[in-house]
RNA sequence: GCCGAAAUAGCUCAGUUGGCCAGAGCACGUGAUUUGUAAUCUCGGGGUCGUGGGUUCGAAUCCCUCUUUCGGCUCCA
């Protein structure tokens, strides 16, 4: 007998070689239905989280505590889905015969298969199909089987089928521990956990077809990735797929266009967005409120210029490093004379820095700009304002001395952490970006600087108490930094703020203060943007907000409306007097009915309306809708404290 | 850049298997109406169907080129 204890704390002595699923159903048949994997952690086992995901039919051999994982635990979704690659798999060899499997892995909305089907084309006019077969397949119960296997048979199995691609999976791993997973016809190496049975897959909806490299390697194939969701429930996918449509809507493309806030233009060219007025009144806004908080941090402005010489940016190794993939250098009438658009701002800081001679006194330093950059982004990246060409980055570089590093970082972290809250920016990532340990040539520096900055940034993030996650190959080729990751309306992770720690730009540009004892040192750089770039920070904002900006950012704040053309002196006499209180204001008297300018201009997202009408012109008072809500009826000036109070609010 | 899909009026979209002057709603202009909290009515203008080529008696519709957009991959200083 073995000890089994519950996430309640309670125990129960079982057979040894008891499964999930026995247990399962030992508490309850519905419980046995509805479980989908178990969690197993061996006895004494001290580490933090629910512990080993494993199939719900292998047989638990020793003392444990485990957790039944249903569906709505995370990690039976991972199961249900990757299960459901599989089943995906068994339909697709079923019906393209020869069709060769890379990888098939659960993320985090579905799965898919990457597979090669030897020239055949697919298109998503093949995907009910395909769909079809699934639920079939399904229905037959077929259970996953998990089969330990030696390597050297593995590999001849695969060699005979000719898959070249599970081959070299294989070729990789330990002897030892391969294993198969069956379900019905088809054999996938695997490590699993997987389902107990395909019957419990009851909703198939394949969503995509695109090209995707063979393990991620441009240089290497590309095999057809098809995409997939999966549930338990015919009701759940469909709810899905409305969240889904729901989800586009708030698509800051779309947004940007309904809300008149920026656009694209192919005669001005890919990934240069034009800011409408309305969108630049907001920007605007965006750029005073970080510029104040900046001011009480210390930061001086500065300005720099759109295009740099080639020199510049030869010294500071981007040239090297990204020459050849940028906008080309401009070259002018003087032989030799070459520029580049200026694709960070930097190198500028730097020779700023070097302006006059430094002393430890000036340190830190803090320069900021909120500089416009270009870089030659790969068509196939452009995104709305996400992924641009020309963006402006809500820059600044701190030079400090080394002793300082710690303490400006966890400062800057402060300052991140400000403007997401008043953003109520709360589900972010805060990520720690670090050197791909097994390719350092991707980097420039010495190994020495590399820890320091390195440890500088775990350390200030653990002394600040930041939720982080490690991510390895994602620093900068000059720097580890930490990132701000926030997802947009459909769950793609982008980089707004970030900060990074430097320590080679100082040395490439020769940076240099004098110490308290007369020594000529070198400071270090910190690189940070809380917004990460305007143009970004925008498209995250709109997503999060679905338009609905708050009122401080509101491109137009009120909207005056009278009732009929009777009202209009009052309204544009009210209009004026919000306007003179710095109340981004504007009347709309146009000939159109009430209700049906009250609907336009709720469309625009402009958060509120002030309405007058024979009563409010006789007593002086205006009558106030708040997104969509009657807020009452209030004399001019306290509509004007009433209006200041609501976006001070929003900015404490 | 690579894989796949798409492109019809300013916007959102119809347009059956290729067949008379290519349609709707909104927007825009006009006239009426003077409106009390999310779409008042009238009339009107507007598209050589992304581009260039091809097949055909005939192309928005079929084929190819290019451009742009969308979903991924790769990349992201």
């Amino acid at each position: 007998m073995i000890d089994i204890t519950f996430p309640d704390g309670s125990v129960r002595a079982f057979e040894k070689g008891v499964t999930g699923y026995e247990i399962a159903a030992s508490i309850s048949p519905r419980l046995a239905e509805e479980v989908l994997a178990i969690a197993v952690k061996k006895a004494g086992d001290t580490s933090i989280g629910k512990g080993e995901t494993r199939d719900l039919m292998r047989p638990i051999e020793e003392d444990c505590s485990i957790v039944l994982l249903k569906w709505d635990d995370d990690e039976a979704k991972r199961v249900f889905w990757h299960s459901s690659s599989h089943l995906m798999a068994e339909a697709l060899e079923e019906m393209y015969p020869g069709v060769k499997f890379g990888i098939g892995p659960a993320i985090e909305n579905g799965f898919y298969y990457d597979v090669d089907l030897g020239g055949r084309q697919l298109t998503d006019a093949d995907f009910p199909k395909i769909e079809k077969r699934m639920l079939e397949l399904a229905r037959e119960k077929q259970p996953y089987v998990r089969i330990d296997v030696s390597k050297e048979e593995a590999l001849k199995h695969f060699e005979e089928k000719g898959d070249q691609y599970k081959c070299e999976l294989i070729s990789e791993l330990e002897d030892g521990t391969i294993t198969y997973y069956n379900n019905g016809h088809f054999t996938d190496l695997c490590r699993g956990p997987h389902l107990r049975s395909t019957e419990v897959i009851k909703a198939v909806k394949l969503t995509a077809l695109a090209g995707a490299y063979w393990r991620g390697d441009e240089t290497r194939g590309q095999l057809t990735r098809i995409y997939g969701i999966t549930f338990p429930k015919k009701s759940m996918l469909d709810e899905y797929l409305v969240v889904l449509e729901e989800a586009k809507k708030r698509d800051h493309r779309k947004l940007g266009k309904e809300m008149e806030l920026f656009m694209f233009s192919s005669r001005v060219g890919l990934g240069l967005p034009l800011w409408l007025p309305r969108g630049s009144v907001m920007r605007f806004e965006l750029e005073k409120f970080l510029r104040k908080k900046q001011n009480e941090y210390g930061y001086l402005p500065v300005v720099s210029p759109h295009i740099g010489s080639k020199d510049l940016y030869v010294t500071s190794g981007h040239y090297a490093k990204y020459g050849k993939d940028s906008f080309q250098p401009i070259h002018t009438p003087q032989e030799g004379e070459e520029y580049m658009l200026k694709p960070m701002n930097c190198p500028h800081h730097c020779e700023i820095f070097r302006s006059s001679p430094r002393s430890y006194k000036d340190l830190p330093l803090r320069l900021a700009e909120f500089g416009t950059v270009y870089r030659y982004e790969q068509s196939g990246e452009l995104h709305g304002l996400t992924r641009v060409r020309s963006f402006t980055q809500d820059d600044a570089h701190m030079f400090v001395t080394p002793d300082q590093l710690k303490g400006e970082f966890e400062k800057v972290i402060d300052l991140i952490l400000y403007v997401f809250r008043i953003i109520k920016f709360d589900k972010y990532t805060a990520q720690i970006s670090l050197r791909d340990p097994q390719n350092k040539t991707k980097y420039i520096g010495s190994d020495e600087n590399w820890e320091k900055a390195e440890s500088a940034i775990i350390e200030a993030a653990a002394e600040k108490g930041l939720n982080t996650v490690v991510e390895y190959g994602e620093a900068a080729f000059y720097g580890p930094k930490l990132d701000f990751m926030v997802k947009d309306a459909i769950g793609r992770k982008w980089q707004l703020g970030t900060i990074q720690v430097d320590y080679n730009l100082p040395e490439r540009f020769q940076l240099e203060y004098t110490d308290s004892d007369g020594s000529k040192k070198r400071p270090v750089m910190i690189h940070r943007a809380p917004f990460g770039s305007i143009e970004r920070f925008t498209a995250v904002l709109l997503e999060h907000t679905g338009g609905h900006l708050p009122l401080w950012l509101s491109p137009d704040q009120v909207k005056v409306l009278p009732i009929s053309e009777k009202y209009s002196d009052f309204a544009k006499k009210v209009c004026s007097l919000l306007n003179n209180s710095d109340i981004r204001t504007s009347v709309d008297d146009r000939n159109e009915t009430l209700g049906k300018r009250i609907r336009e201009i709720s469309l625009l997202r402009v958060p509120v309306l002030a309405i007058v009408g024979e009563k409010e012109v006789s007593e002086g008072t205006v009558s106030v809708r708040k997104e969509g809500a009657d807020a009452g009826t209030m004399k001019v000036d306290d509509f004007i404290a009433w209006f200041k109070a609501q976006t001070a609010a929003e900015l404490a």
